[in-house]
Order: C-alpha cells, then sequence, then structure tokens
DNA sequence: TCCTTATTGATAATGATTATCATAATCATG
DNA sequence: CATGATTATGATAATCATTATCAATAAGGA
C-alpha cells in the first residue's frame, strides 16, 4: 500500500544515507491512513495499533523527518500540539476555522495568493511560503449565538 | 505615563470587579516601553528593573489580562514562546519574516483584507479575526543566498 | 478602619517536545 | 550471506513554556 509515498521516502532516505526501518514504515502507514489534521498522539495511537512496540520519541522524529521528505506539513498551530496533514499531492490551502466548534474548512483563494505576491514584490522579498487561518464562526454556531 | 493606557485598563478592571495593583501598573509601564514583538521574559525583565519584586507568573496572568482589556494583542507564534505586541491605537497588521535573519516587516494590504472578506461570505462564516505570516527572505539575504 | 474579595509570588504541576544513551537494526561491502 | 560501520529505536530523563495551587498580602467599598 501507498507505493508512491513509500518511494518518495526511500529515495528521500538514500539521498542523505538513511535507512529504511520497520519503525518508518510503520509511521508512514499510521499517518497515511489518517485524514485531515492529525496530532502526534494521534499518529502514535494509529501506529500502535499496527506494532504496539513503537515509541513516541520515534513518532515525532519521524514525522519531522516526513515534513523535511515532503510526505507532511505542519498545519495549524493552536495551543495544545502540532498538527500535521498529507503533503504528498496536497496541494497548498490555507484554514478558515470556527472559533466555536472547531469545524475547520480548507480553501485555496487565488485572489489572496495574488495579493501575496505583491507584497513580497513590494518589500523585495523572495516568497518561502506563508501561513494564513481565518477565524471565525461558522453558519450553524452564527445561527444559534443569534437567538 | 501613558495616561491612556492606564484609564483603559482602569475602566475594564472596574467593569468587572477586578483591581487595580501595583504589580499591574508596573507590567503595564515595562510593556509600554517596549517596542516591537516581545515575549513575557522581556516584559518580565523590563519590570523589573521598575520593581524586582515582581513575579514570572503575574506577567503570564497579567499579559492575558491586558490582550482582554484591548492593551496587548499576541503576535506572531513561533516556536519559542508567545509574542505580544501593542495593541492600543495599533492598528491590525500582518507579518512578513525573513527566514534566514528573523528580520520581521509588518504590513497591510486591502487587497488581502477584501479576499479574505470574500472567503467569509463564500462560506456563510462571520470573521474575527486572522492570522497572516508571510515567510520568505529580505533583499540581503537574497542577495547574499545568490552569491 | 474593617471586611470581603481579588492578587501576588513562590513553587509545584503539566504538557509538549527534545536530548541522552545503551541496545538493536540496516545495508554497503567483501 | 557474514561483517562492521553507522544509523535508528525506545525508555527515560531533561527542557521549556505555561498553568495551577496556596498561604500571605493588598485593594477598595461600606
Ligand atoms: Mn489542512
Ligand atoms: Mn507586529
Ligand atoms: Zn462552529
Ligand atoms: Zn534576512
Amino acid at each position: 500500500m501507498h507505493r508512491e509515498e513509500r518511494a518518495v521516502l526511500e529515495r528521500y532516505l538514500k539521498e542523505r544515507g538513511l535507512k529504511m526501518t520497520a519503525a518508518r514504515e510503520t509511521v508512514l502507514e499510521a499517518f497515511l491512513g489518517l485524514e485531515t489534521h492529525v496530532t502526534v498522539d494521534d499518529i502514535l495511537e494509529a501506529a500502535r495499533a499496527l506494532d504496539p512496540g513503537i515509541g513516541q520519541a520515534t513518532v515525532f522524529r519521524t514525522m519531522k523527518l516526513f515534513a523535511d521528505a515532503g510526505l507532511a506539513r505542519e498545519a495549524c498551530r493552536d495551543d495544545g500540539g502540532r498538527q500535521y496533514e498529507h503533503a504528498w499531492r496536497h496541494a497548498h490551502h490555507d484554514h478558515l476555522t470556527c472559533v466555536d466548534c472547531g469545524k475547520v474548512v480548507e480553501f485555496v483563494d487565488p485572489a489572496i495568493e495574488k495579493a501575496q505576491e505583491a507584497v513580497y514584490r513590494r518589500y523585495g522579498f523572495t516568497s518561502s511560503g506563508h501561513r494564513l487561518e481565518l477565524f471565525g464562526r461558522c453558519p450553524d454556531c452564527s445561527k444559534k449565538r443569534s437567538r
């Protein structure tokens, strides 16, 4: 399963003299089997379902590695622990979060992206990514609130 | 000094039965005397210069209070501790950060703000603030790099 | 001034992440 | 496929930022 991501990881490891291990395979399968934004402990739980011997430190280390390899990406950094999401074949997007119920909408807005490029140009910066999080109340929570 | 901010704080405290204390005055003066983005320990240091008896826990508590009172606002949330910036009479702005030297440019871009409003409307959300951080390389660091 | 209530500072506790280290696994090489 | 240099692992301790606890103190309305 997940042939392609596995190949990405193997290439990444080989290029820098690192090793493919059982733990890394397990964490990869666990991570890819989860959707949305997951915390290290979510991944640890899923990984231990496949192999109870996996250590927490290994998951921390491995997810950092996956992020560097382009397989994972850090999502919103709220209080309460880093969140990861899939990065391989998952295009960049931003997040719209409900401050009441926590619901998260992922979106891409070309107008925003364009305007950001203009800001980079205005200040002579070279772009290397951005983080945009919109906070607000979702339709349901807005409704509840106005009653 | 800082009559106006002090008045804001006093009104805020009175409205909810809280008390104006020496420690709160000291932290306020310390915070307002600093510029840019400051960490709790920066503020603690400045506060202890005015009164060595100030406790760290008090600064954590007080800054949270100031944020609620509209005197402070949380700035970028990098690794390594919350950052605060002045909020009273300091309009909203976003940040453009150099990933090499750490330089921070504050900017406001009407096109981005407008486009964000459109996203809120598209998903039926009510807006309650956003956080945008652009990462990149500043002109100096870009130059160094290309050599 | 008195009294209720909020506040403080020291310290312990927590939660997330990283460092350490002895042991085990990987893999290029012979 | 055995060897050996090197990397990885998992348990555990250590950090770091933040919050909770609590006895002692200060504020401010009556
Ligand atoms: Mn996402
Ligand atoms: Mn700022
Ligand atoms: Zn909601
Ligand atoms: Zn720079």
